[in-house]
DNA sequence: AAGAGACCCTGGATGC
DNA sequence: TGCATCCAGGGTCTCT
């Protein structure tokens, strides 16, 4: 499941493959993974291909292709036009005979077209990597809510690009307890887990991110991140730190993974 | 504002 | 073996 590392590292080996080819054409195999306007890039040239949050951005001259991998999505760039067939999606022609191929097994993945990027992405909130990102922001951000803090940071319209494993992770590397409500952070809290958050996302780009099952990179390769997880994953296995059996709850029907000793203790102080 | 639940989906794991 | 059921979860949506 691609989170902001995953979509990061997926950006920067297409750029070398993508930007400057030009479109021949776009074609659906699953009739929902493609969303399109009357916006046609066909002709048009990739000018650029940044990442917010979890969306991959080609920019083109007067619009975008917008590509949201969500669970099980893969990109493959060829050089030659033969496509495979297993979970293939949607794909990309481009004039210099390069195919970009779009896989997902679940179906749940999305291309956008469109003359209007922030369409696609006005729900989204700032960028998790983004150099405005600030402590102060991200203060301002966790005070207003009352959410326990694990939704809070779930959801994309409050900061992009954080999902369910990541989350997890910052959470104990910070000793919070994720149903902690945002709004009662301390001020130390906020402080060390906006430092985690930083560390961890940048941590696991530098290891090409997580492959739990479906993730791989454009060139087919796997992340390593995976076997430095602390606590995603883990149930009833002992916590690296004091052994405790790492625990499972639900929250926002997503499974959500701490230490019921490490991180027992901020939400106790704070409630 | 925010929680609960449905929905979209398939593959893999589990249970009988 | 084979069939049914559950689970995984990012995001959007509706209802309360």
């Amino acid at each position: 499941m691609p989170e902001l590392p995953e979509v990061e590292v997926i950006t920067r080996e297409l750029r070398p493959h993508l930007v400057g080819e030009k479109i021949r054409d776009l074609k659906k195999i699953w009739h929902k993974t493609i969303v399109e306007s009357e916006y046609s890039p066909l002709n048009k040239r990739i000018q650029t291909i940044t990442r917010h949050g979890k969306y991959i951005i080609f920019h083109l001259p007067d619009g975008a292709i917008i590509i949201h991998l969500r669970m099980t999505g893969q990109i493959i760039v060829k050089d030659q036009s033969n496509l495979d067939a297993k979970h293939l999606r949607a794909y990309i022609e481009f004039k210099s005979g390069k195919i970009m191929q779009f896989f997902d097994s679940r179906k749940f993945g999305r291309i956008y077209v469109t003359s209007n990027p922030q369409d696609v992405l006005k729900n989204t909130g700032i960028d998790a990597l983004d150099a405005n990102f600030l402590p102060k922001v991200f203060t301002n951000i966790l005070t207003k809510k009352k959410r326990q803090i694990k939704s809070v940071l779930l959801d994309q319209k409050n900061i992009a690009g954080l999902g369910n494993i990541y989350i997890d992770e910052c959470l104990f590397a910070s000793r919070i307890h994720p149903l902690t409500p945002a709004n009662r952070l301390s001020d130390d809290q906020i402080n060390i887990l906006f430092k985690e958050i930083n560390k961890i996302l940048v941590n696991a780009i530098d290891r090409m991110g997580t492959t739990i099952s479906d993730y791989k990179t454009v060139g087919g390769g796997f992340g390593s991140f995976q076997n430095y997880l602390q606590v995603y994953g883990r149930t009833d296995q002992p916590c690296f730190v004091c052994n405790s059996p790492i625990s499972k709850i639900r929250i926002n029907n997503r499974g959500t993974h701490f230490c019921t000793n490490c991180q027992v203790e901020s939400l106790n102080n704070e409630l």
